[in-house]
RNA sequence: GUGGUUGUAGCUCAGUUGGUUAGAGCGCCUGAUUGUGGUUCAGGAGGUCGUCGGUUCGAGACCGAUCUUCCACCCCA
């Protein structure tokens, strides 16, 4: 048998996994010092607490777990006789693999509720699962990081997440745009242009106009049955860059006034201080998951054919799902494997991730490997990453090994080394080399 | 979920209309060099051609199923 991974999921080897650390590493250092702090929650969830939270193609995308034992018993003969595999699944599963990290999370704000002072404010870095088609960028185990706070509605927190998204992408040396924009602003839009029973459709269609252009969002909006008047009118009201003319143009819309206001609070909070990304308004921005309410965000990176690298927004109502009311949230979720390939693509990664062992001794003969064993002790009490070649082998051998494993030095100790207790110490980037007694060569690495 | 695409040595890939014993480069191992890697030279090991089944005198090649890869749509991180 051919060993292969599952449908798209990946191996980590030892460089990737330090390659991820990094990233993660990077990310959970900003999340805590904005005041966040990790959780952990189940890689399972029963299926009542993740179905119905991310629209029907959500839906059909969750991993179910089949029930143990003989899970067949519950399914009812008619529904088996019909293939009816919808009223099976419900007999035969009652828990599938988290889809996402927010959902879990409300989940658990709304059982611990009494524990949790609020607003409370968690980062959880931990791997979601997907049944989708796999391709680049998108596999059906991925890893996200998410920040998110609960309990509050201040705005503030949307400017604090733009904030932690330009400091984590500067981190990482990935230049980006956010974008942003608002759920009620779209609201408005679809009032003003009398669509807003088509409100799914209508940002299904505009969210593809980057991609497609105004005239493929036109045939796409008409071919979901949208009035050519109101096809117009949406158009004129996308067509308006500023939010004060926009503000105007709304002005028949409650919601959608209310939607310019969130996003001008939230501009002059991020404008206090100086910010290096790109922040742009974009109401073309729609985001599929239907839990947001009020603002969204999205993250592209500058320079890389990839999908978003990181997006969020607000939603006001889905703690309410499992009987917590009134509880509004907001948060963002970096992808970490897309991050991953980007990195890989604008070449980023630090050199010093490479380097996991400092120092490689090599010994000549039986007795020079005792004696660099013992020495090697001493290595790692200075906390150097320090190891040894477990057997006396030809010196070659070695020496491959220590370029192979990009090992920076090596000490060579054969009979003359240990009579004189000076050992050869070679940097095998220069090739130089240099005797030195143990303590100074400890000295010299740490 | 819809329509395509890919799979041959550890890796990247050749392999003519079906016809002897399946190739190359890189990597690996050994030696030139018994205490010096990343360069050079010589030699060597390594493959039930993704899996199962079918067609055929004969299949790496043709057909079917299945798994996997990548792509477009859908959706998304």
């Amino acid at each position: 048998m051919k060993p292969s991974n599952a449908k798209g999921t990946r191996d980590y080897s030892a460089l990737q996994v330090a390659k991820r650390y990094y990233i993660f590493d990077t990310l959970k250092s900003i999340f805590s010092k904005y005041g966040f702090c990790p959780i952990e929650t189940p890689a399972v969830e029963k299926l009542s607490t993740l179905t119905g939270k991310y629209g029907e193609e959500g839906d059909q995308l969750l991993f179910k777990v089949l029930n143990n034992g003989d899970f067949l018993k519950s399914v009812k003969d008619e529904d088996l006789q019909n293939r009816d595999y919808k009223k099976m699944t419900h007999d035969m599963s009652s828990r599938g693999l988290r889809y996402d990290l927010t959902v879990p999370f409300a989940r658990y704000v709304s059982q611990h509720q009494s524990e949790i002072q609020f607003p409370f404010k968690r980062y959880q870095i931990q791997p979601v699962w997907r049944g989708d088609r796999p391709q680049k960028g998108r596999y059906q185990e991925f890893y996200q990081c998410d920040v998110d706070v609960v309990g509050s509605d201040s705005l503030m927190y949307e400017a604090e997440l733009v904030r932690i998204l330009d400091e984590g992408f500067r981190a990482l040396q990935i230049p980006i745009v956010i974008k942003l924009n608002n759920r009620k602003v779209l609201n408005g839009i679809a009032e003003v242009a009398g669509v807003q029973d088509q409100f799914t459709d209508m940002t299904v269609a505009i969210d593809k106009l980057d991609k497609i252009g105004q005239e493929g969002v036109e045939k796409e909006l008409t071919k979901r049955n949208i009035a050519p008047d109101s096809i117009t009118k949406i158009f004129e009201l996308l067509s308006i860059k500023e939010l004060p003319k926009l503000k105007e143009a709304l002005g028949s819309s409650e919601v959608g006034l209310k939607g310019i206001d969130e996003l001008e609070t939230v501009f002059n909070y991020i404008n206090l201080q100086p910010i290096e990304s790109t922040v742009e308004l974009d109401y073309t921005l729609a985001r599929g998951l239907n839990y947001y309410t009020g603002c969204i965000f999205e993250v592209k990176a500058v320079g890389v054919e990839m999908g978003s690298i990181s997006g969020g927004g607000r939603y006001d109502d889905l703690t309410s799902a499992f009987g917590l009311k009134n509880i509004s949230g907001v948060g963002i979720s970096f992808g970490a494997d897309r991050i991953f390939d980007v990195l890989e693509e604008l070449n980023k990664f630090p050199s010093r991730i490479e380097k996991s062992t400092k120092v490689l001794l090599i010994a000549m003969d039986d007795k020079s490997h005792l004696f660099a064993y013992k020495s090697l002790h001493y290595f790692r009490e200075a906390n150097i990453s320090a190891d040894l070649y477990p057997e006396p082998a030809k010196m070659k051998k070695q020496m491959k090994y220590a370029n192979n494993k990009n090992i920076p030095f090596v000490i060579i100790i054969g009979e003359s080394e240990m009579e004189t207790g000076m050992l050869m110490l070679k940097n095998m980037e220069t090739g130089m080399q240099v005797q030195s007694t143990l303590g100074e060569i400890i000295r010299k690495l740490s």
